[in-house]
RNA sequence: GGGCGAGUGGCGGAACUGGCAGACGCGCCGGCCUUAGGAGCCGGUGCUGCGAGAGCGGCGUGUCGGUUCGAACCCGACCUCGCCCA
């Protein structure tokens, strides 16, 4: 209700901001860096002449899409939305100074839990909540001086946007690539059901609140992501940084080996012959198979079960339902099971092996059915041992020939010179030849096949919830599924809703969106009231930043032929396996839907590290760990506060937030401020003002500062490439200590000096705009030029014989301990070097009298090494 | 338990991927300027020994070994921490 605003304002203006002192010395002959009165007058300068708004259909220039992930609007931007943004923004920055066109949009995950939450608690409409936290977050956002292009602006709640997931799922449907199905499914007790990818850690707990997470039997949505399994794990195109391939890799979970068809035997309850598909990974160690387990909610289990056990089963079965997945994984515990009072056939050999049910295996993962080989694996050696059940070695390292009896534990090794022993016609072989050779006999009998598992699930989508978008779906009692028809599209959220007050989903219990006509036969049917997963919104947006208010496709065909795929993409490690696994999926899908040519979203992908509360953890507001940016912008301004965040350490790495330190990079600027606007200055306390430094007249001092200006071109550019920002600013602060040595002499305001604040001023542009823009027009105005954007030049080319050092300082090594230095001239030969080195009196000293067995000219001379013995 | 990554001053972090360890900044110490300094400016600052001093040594990148003229960087073993997966 509120607006906080004119109160922080009036707080603000009493703080005196800490770095503008200007009562002493000679500083009052300028004036003071005031970032408080630039920045918010170079934001609104830039808005008012719409320098950041992209031409879409501008292709006179190379096209340069990048994207940040886009943020929650969870009503407040923390320092984390700083640190992820400001470096982005730099890049954007440095990309336009070099004649590219850079799109950098932004938009707002708008569905989501927390908005449904606070509804609930404080009796807020979720639409409102969000839009409300919108308006404050674009406020916030514009502070950075960020250059998004706004006009492109995305908002996933709108019907706008959630109309095109609607039609997206639709095509997807058609395509085969979503349907519904009853299976055991992941559910938070908060949020209902998650996908695979959303259930965390060895505890399996909600990624989004941390509750337990159980199973559930329910018929759900599920898009088809197993489909593209091994193209997911193919990388060859995009450059992506390892720790995330390697995460979905595992994810993914490609392993070859064979499903096996075991058959039930007959019995005197039984004629036997049911099929018991198993998957293994390792069919040649079939021999070993001593039983069988299948889970207790496979389908087979009340028909094999024999009518003596028929009790016993039934009570086991319910007894592992009521457990959680992880009780049932948990190798500590001692295993549970019972015996069906049922054969299998072992195909390879014939034999008979008794079956059972145990609930260490689970009906979800691969056929809910194994062949136990207690030899050869953990668990099932455990269970065997347990249970008094044969283990029979089948397998047998190659340095460990002819061990008998009962092995102490299980040997779970596959090498390549393992030999199989107690296997029939196969002993002898070597494993992976075994393996080769019982699939093809299997294959050839029908009772086997090679295959290939995958970890990978479909991503579940249907969450029980109102804020998201509603999957668009009829169910009729005559036609079963029917598609809401493109035509009626959006299927729109109903703005008044009753939360009963509890979690439950009201659009379920809301009739009037429930009940309506079925599409195709105009009889009674019910809408499907589940919403999609808001991970869907977060699979597309990008595309729909080039044309955010097309009306008749999700998006315009020209801008995506122009525009995608994204050339950088930046945000967290955390969407490793979610957003950015599905986004890849969305991809792939959209282009066998006919959608796309591409088969990728993201060429290159950039992944900043999180900056974590004081306390090391997280940042949330629950925790109270939340660090609030705009305090600390009231009190050094933007461009500090984004260039602390850069200076802070490696990008990558992100770490725990603390504002130490902050002070020196307000220094920094307020020292470039100073050389920009008073190079003859001295402060008051410089004992050495007015004189060059040591040995230096005024041309070698001019070629000084020339050199180091390139010098940091140099560096600067390659850091900027990089995505070095902690170096890129140190260099920059090493520049402005060099030419602050030179201020107040002969050479200050010189054609050197000047050339060296110009490269400053362009340099620091990106990082921080605001000032950089002030010192330039500030710089033109100087020069009675007309006025124009610094960020609309380019970026400078370094001068290498500037950059050029004629002399350099030679470091001098005996036995690789440095003895001495020496400054030579850059082109000396090899041999006078040797001979001067060997002159010098440390080295006679160090050497002792000895004669030097060779000298080492290393790194391209960079260093000598003079090797003696003795 | 498996996979990946990381251990460098009091602190955040540099070090062209085998070549001067500690850039830059914080902090700390000294000086200047000041009625004052929690501002600004200049200088110093890895640890340690000898020296009044300029200086001269020794030791140093988690631990122990190895390769090399030379190792923070490569190899082996181990310890600790982080992330992902069980």
């Amino acid at each position: 209700m509120h607006d906080l605003s004119p109160d922080r304002r009036g707080s603000f203006a009493c703080r005196e901001p800490a770095v503008t002192t200007d009562r002493t010395s000679d500083r009052s002959r300028i004036d003071r860096y005031d970032p408080a009165a630039i920045e918010p007058r170079w934001q609104a300068r830039w808005a008012e002449l719409d320098l950041h708004r992209t031409d879409l259909n501008d292709d006179s220039r190379p096209k340069y899409y990048l994207l940040t992930m886009y943020p929650y609007p969870s009503g407040d931007l923390h320092i984390g939305h700083w640190y992820i943004m400001t470096p982005t923004d730099a890049l954007a920055r440095y990309r336009r100074m070099h004649a590219e066109n850079v799109f950098f949009p932004i938009g707002f995950d708008g569905f989501g839990l927390p908005a449904e939450n606070a509804a609930i608690r404080n009796r807020i409409h979720p639409a409102e909540w969000t839009w409300r936290n919108i308006d404050t977050m674009r406020r916030q956002l514009r502070s950075m001086g960020a250059s998004f292009d706004w006009d492109a602006e995305v908002v996933t709640c709108d019907p706008s946007y959630y109309r095109w997931n609607q039609w997206l799922f639709l095509r997807f449907l058609e395509a085969g690539l979503a349907y519904r199905a009853t299976s055991p499914v992941d559910w938070c007790p908060n949020d209902g059901t998650l996908a695979r990818e959303q259930v965390e850690g060895a505890d399996r707990h909600c990624w989004r609140c941390g509750a337990k997470v159980e199973k559930r039997d329910l018929p759900q949505w599920y898009l088809r992501t197993t489909k593209y399994a091994d193209e997911l794990l193919d990388f060859a195109g995009i450059d992506w940084p390892e720790p995330i391939r390697v995460m979905q890799t595992n994810w993914i979970g490609r392993s070859e080996g064979a499903e096996v068809v075991f058959r039930s035997a007959p019995d005197t309850h039984l004629a036997g012959g049911d099929e018991i598909r198993v998957f293994t990974t390792r069919p040649d160690t079939l021999f070993g198979a001593t039983f069988m387990v299948l889970a207790p909610e496979h389908p087979l289990v009340e028909k094999l079960t024999s009518p003596g056990q028929q009790a016993v089963i039934a009570a086991y079965v319910e007894q592992a339902q009521r457990e959680t997945e992880i009780e049932r994984l948990n190798t500590e515990r001692d295993k549970t099971g019972v015996p069906l009072g049922a054969d299998a056939i072992n195909p390879v050999n014939g034999e008979r092996i008794p079956i059972w049910v145990a609930d260490y295996v689970l009906a979800g993962y691969g056929t809910g059915a194994i062949m136990a080989v207690p030899a050869h694996d953990e668990r099932d050696f455990a269970f065997a041992t347990q249970f008094g059940l044969e283990i029979r070695e089948v397998i047998r390292p190659i340095d460990r020939a002819g061990r008998e009896g009962q092995p102490a534990e299980a040997y779970v090794g596959k090498g390549d010179s393992d030999i199989l022993v107690n296997s029939g016609r196969y002993n002898g072989l070597a494993a992976p030849d075994a393996i080769r050779a019982i699939t093809a006999d299997l294959e050839e009998r029908g009772e086997g096949k090679a295959a290939i598992g995958y970890r990978l699930r479909d991503w579940l989508v249907s969450r029980q919830r109102y804020w998201g978008t509603p999957i668009p779906v009829v169910y009729c009692d005559g036609c079963g599924i029917v598609p809401v028809p493109d035509d009626q599209l959006p299927v729109l959220l109903p703005e008044t809703v009753d939360y009963h007050g509890s979690g439950d989903n009201p659009l379920k219990h809301d009739a009037a969106f429930r009940d309506t006509t079925c599409p195709r036969c105009g009889g009674p049917g019910q809408r499907e009231t589940d919403t999609l997963d808001t991970f869907v919104d977060s699979s597309w947006y990008w595309f729909r930043y080039l044309s955010p208010a097309k009306v008749d496709a999700p998006v315009d065909p020209a801008m995506l032929a122009r525009w995608t795929p994204v050339d950088q993409y930046t945000g967290g490690a955390e969407h490793a396996v979610m957003h950015l696994l599905y986004s890849r999926f969305f991809t792939k899908a959209m282009a066998d839907c006919g959608l796309l040519a591409h088969r990728e979203p993201f060429l290159r992908l950039f992944n900043q590290g999180q900056v974590l509360g004081a306390d090391g953890e997280r940042m949330s507001k629950s925790r109270g760990n939340v660090e609030d940016p705009d305090a600390l912008v009231a009190q050094y301004g933007a461009d500090t506060v984004r260039l602390f965040l850069m200076f802070m350490g490696p990008w990558d790495q992100g770490g725990p937030w603390s504002p130490t330190g902050i002070g020196g990079v307000a220094r920094f600027l307020n020292r470039a401020w100073t050389l920009a606007l008073d190079p003859h200055g001295r402060e008051a306390g410089d004992v050495e003002a007015e004189r060059l430094p040591a040995g230096e007249d005024a041309a070698a001092a001019e070629r000084a500062i020339r050199g180091a200006a390139h010098r940091t071109l140099a560096a600067v550019t390659a850091d900027y490439e990089g995505f070095r920002f902690n170096t890129m600013v140190a260099k920059l602060m090493e520049l402005v200590n060099v030419l602050h040595r030179y201020r107040g002499t002969a050479v200050a305001d010189g054609p050197a000096w000047d050339e060296a604040v110009r490269l400053l001023l362009l340099m620091l542009a990106p990082a921080a705009p605001h000032m950089a823009e002030e010192l330039w027009a500030r710089r033109l105005a100087a020069r009675g030029d007309a006025w124009s954007s610094i960020h609309a030049e380019r970026w400078p080319a370094v001068d290498e014989a500037a950059a050029a050092a004629d002399t350099r300082e030679l470091p001098i090594q005996v036995n690789g301990k440095l003895r001495d230095k020496v400054v030579v001239p850059v082109d000396l030969a090899q041999a006078e070097v040797e001979a001067l080195v060997l002159a010098r009196p440390k080295v006679a000293a160090a050497l002792g009298g000895r004669t030097p067995e060779r000298i080492v000219h290393a790194g391209g001379g960079r260093l000598v090494n003079i090797v003696v013995r003795g």
